[in-house]
DNA sequence: TTTTGAGGTAAAGTTTGTTTTACATATTAT
DNA sequence: ATAATATGTAAAACAAACTTTACCTCAAAA
């Protein structure tokens, strides 16, 4: 899975700790899903969605 | 996380061993996810998006 | 009325997601 | 040039997702 978040981080001008606290995360999670260590949840995909107030499917990709 | 699954299966009248073989996971994952267990994994949430042909936000929404 | 198909569940085990702590490197500000 | 901030990373530990095996119940079919 590809993922936005650090496009859209960089749009709000939020560092990796700005969006781990908005999203009640550790940043070390935030830095794995954005240097594609691993995939978030569905629940935390979805508080993703919520926050920059977009569809998931518009800030995870699922790789060709 | 709730999600209407069960409800996408009847329409097209399959049964959880269909969906699982479908999706390449077990027929107790399915299960457990209908039953509300566990949430898929965003991986898998966007293959059940891809295999219904809709966003995941209209199979999976988080509960109020 | 026995068999079959569908759904529910449980235990044990593996894999994946997440936290905490800690440190290292790079970039920015003073 | 030094200090402060942002990012990258790693290990250990725990939690959540998923598999395999196995068994149980219910409803419908044969």
């Amino acid at each position: 899975m590809k993922n936005r978040l650090k496009v859209l981080r960089a749009e709000r001008d939020w560092t990796q700790a700005d969006l781990a606290q908005a999203l009640d995360v550790s940043r070390q999670t935030i830095n794995a899903i954005e240097k594609g260590k691993f995939d978030p949840s569905l629940p935390l995909a979805f508080k993703v969605a919520r926050l920059f107030q977009m569809p998931i499917e518009s800030i995870f990709q699922e790789e060709p």
